[in-house]
DNA sequence: AAAGATTGACGGTTCAATCTTC
DNA sequence: GAAGATTGAACCGTCAATCTTT
């Protein structure tokens, strides 16, 4: 307890740590509390406009870009940044409501696929536009076209450096053809 | 559902909706999705190393760069962008570990104040050279000099459309001082 | 009656354990 | 035995109701 103990320190290049006061940390506070302020927005309008919660619209999201709108419970967990059993029962809630549909894999039967029902891909349509009215408003409108690049390459970087894992770089469309 | 219906519109100028194939929803991909991740990360680290959670760890921060190391419930609730029950239940985990202690507000005697106790200012200071590496890490190093305050200029506009309610510009340090 | 804080009930996520299928 | 998915227990946060003090 008194002694040092030296963290895991998980990765390779030990960067030393800023200063306290370092004025490069203002970015970083802004970086996280815009974040956590604008989610927060986001997922009441949603939910107050459609009762859809932002994970289940962004889990809709990731089936109705899927070919055949269906996806593998698991591929769909890491798309949606969740654990296992969190999709499970985000799929539960979603098939209770009607917007989506188990059904088994048919090359492998331990899989189960979940499948957007036509009620679900009209109710996402629905929520898409106050989504992304909400995102014009609070996030494009605000920052300007250079910043947004910036913004762009930051993140990128960012999720490079953490290990580039789960996340496909999922389309935010809702294919016309659908 | 199929004339307009317009949502609610909560503010003022109502800013039309991208394209769902808009190139610049990327940024906002990449936004959110950098985000969530690196919180994801930096809160594993402070749990390995310290056991103490990414929020149990900022409530430390407020009451240390407070007067006197201690705070008001309502106004830390504020400061950690937590419901007022929200910081009750977090602050009882803080108490019961030793890390924080609840006095009577003198001047209010309806009012509750968290106090950080030595061993709580102990524990922050380990945990804060962990979080600073981690930012330094997977926030300052990835993203360049230029890039980092087109970061911050860019929260700075999002949290002023969102409107500025709570958001001190708490320090991230402790103080020298203490 | 209004404000500060707490409590109970609940929703949502995670971990560990379990079940089924490969 | 390993992988995919689900279930039960626990944790954390919020909302609504409650209690105390002003």
């Amino acid at each position: 307890m008194s002694t040092m103990a030296t963290a895991p320190a998980p990765a390779a290049a030990l960067a030393q740590a800023p200063a306290p006061d370092d004025p490069r940390l203002g970015a970083w506070r802004a970086f996280i509390h815009a974040n956590a302020r604008l989610l927060r927005r986001l997922d009441e309008e949603l939910q107050a406009a459609h009762g859809v919660s932002l994970a289940e619209y962004d889990a809709m999201l990731q089936l109705v870009n899927a070919p055949g709108r269906r996806l593998r419970m698991s591929v769909l967990a890491d798309r949606v940044l969740l654990s296992r059993s969190g999709i499970t029962r985000l799929v539960d809630r979603l098939e209770a409501s009607g917007m989506v549909v188990r059904s088994a894999c048919v090359t492998d039967a331990r899989g189960a696929e979940a499948a957007l029902t036509d009620r679900g891909l009209e109710r996402l349509r629905a929520a898409s536009r106050t989504h992304l009215e909400g995102v014009q408003r609070y996030f494009l409108d605000p920052i300007g076209d250079e910043d947004r690049s910036a913004v762009e390459r930051a993140g990128a970087r960012i999720l490079d450096e953490l290990g580039r894992d789960p996340l496909g770089d999922a389309a935010c469309d809702i294919p016309a053809g659908a």
